[in-house]
DNA sequence: GTGTTAATTTCGGCT
DNA sequence: AGCCGAAGTTAACAC
């Protein structure tokens, strides 16, 4: 990994143009030959950046290039793309490089799967009397999150989210189409779970006959841990 | 703008849990307190983080934690949630700290916003005598790009894709479902309009009567310049 | 500000 | 390899 602090104007040409004005900053090139250029500020995503694969040449300035007191410049040409990055540096501040090795990776404990497990062990939460009958059941089109029964019998199909919007809406709707052709599971209901609702997900929902249940997730973590507690 | 080259491991504990083991890793502290930590490798995404609001302060290692090889512990703590991060450093092979500056930011060309404001701004490619009624016009499930009315008064949405595909038919069939029972606006005929249009996409559309129109982003901006030059 | 969509999205899982 | 959906998404823009 080389680390370059640097004054530089930057040019990215690929699926869209643009333009960094000159100004001081970090230039980040990784060992797979990725470069990514940091301001001082901001998110976590540099102003301008090359994916890999890719590699960094050195080019000669041009005459009026130097005249504008550019002192070297970078071209970082995409391996599989006409994505080029083009990094003019006229003042560099500070270089060095730094052997880091292989990177274990990030260990994570997912939001939305959590959530759905959650649901799954407290699936009374819809109602009384539901029963669950499995998560991740495979359609057609792919796995519906949760797959129940009401009181009755009936099969209610669930979507959970994290976020309920009109897309949420749309995968429940393809599901409940294919499901109720089967004739083992019709007549198929659904559900929408989330712990926030958009309002015009809502209307959508509502028109099409799919309920919409807001999650609380503290309020279902709650419920877990007493359960265990009998245990 | 700090830079520590570090032995370290990292602990992230708010929306969920993630956690890095033992590794070489490049940790990035920006002017607004914001932390980043890269490996050498992957994209331009850190494996962890914390963005802004935030604030860094370092905590004297526990005895367990002193025997294990910490020399010292960052805890980036979120201003306005629970949010926390944790770097426990064992070896710090570099830290060097920059002035970098405000900086001017990127200056893009090209995107999608940018196609429909020009559009917008030149509704009569779609064809003589029409007149823009407005962008991001409100429905139940969302705004349509642009509302606008043909020669003969006709409404008439329009759905704006870089790359104009079945989602973008499909999104703009829901909107003309909707509009069309708004007397109103009835008839709402629909056009997709997109630098690129996927042959599927023309097919469906053209089937369900919505009318594709291929943009040309450089003649559309000729055309704007132009314009500009009037003034 | 609130809300919605695009993004040079990235990332992971599954077919 | 491609498709689909989630993300600690982030960023831009209309109302």
């Amino acid at each position: 990994m080389r680390l370059v602090i640097a004054r530089c104007s930057v040019d990215y040409e690929g699926r869209l143009q643009a333009h960094l004005p000159l100004a001081t900053r970090l230039l980040l090139v990784k060992a797979d030959g990725s470069v990514l250029v940091h301001s001082d500020g901001g998110s976590y995503k540099p102003l301008n950046w090359m994916s890999p694969p890719c590699a960094m040449s050195e080019v000669v300035p041009q005459e009026h290039e130097i005249a504008e007191g550019v002192e070297s410049i970078w071209v970082v040409q995409h391996a599989k793309s006409d994505d080029r990055l083009r990094v003019r540096l006229h003042e560099v501040l500070h270089d060095s490089a730094h052997e880091l090795g292989v990177d274990p990776g990030l260990v994570k404990d997912g939001a939305e799967t959590h959530l759905q497990r959650l649901l799954a062990e407290h699936i009374t939460t819809l109602g009384d009397g539901y029963t669950l009958v499995g998560r991740e059941h495979m359609t057609a089109i792919g796995p519906v999150d949760i797959l129940c029964r009401d009181a009755s019998g009936a099969s209610v199909a669930v979507e959970i989210k994290r976020r309920g919007d009109i897309d949420g809406v749309e995968q429940l709707t393809r599901y409940l189409e294919l499901m109720n052709r089967d004739p083992h599971l019709a007549p198929v209901v659904g559900v929408l779970a989330a712990q926030e609702i958009k309002p015009q997900a809502r209307t959508l929902a509502t028109d099409r006959g799919i309920r919409c249940v807001t999650l609380d997730y503290d309020a279902l973590k709650g419920i877990d841990d007493v359960g265990s507690r009998l245990f």
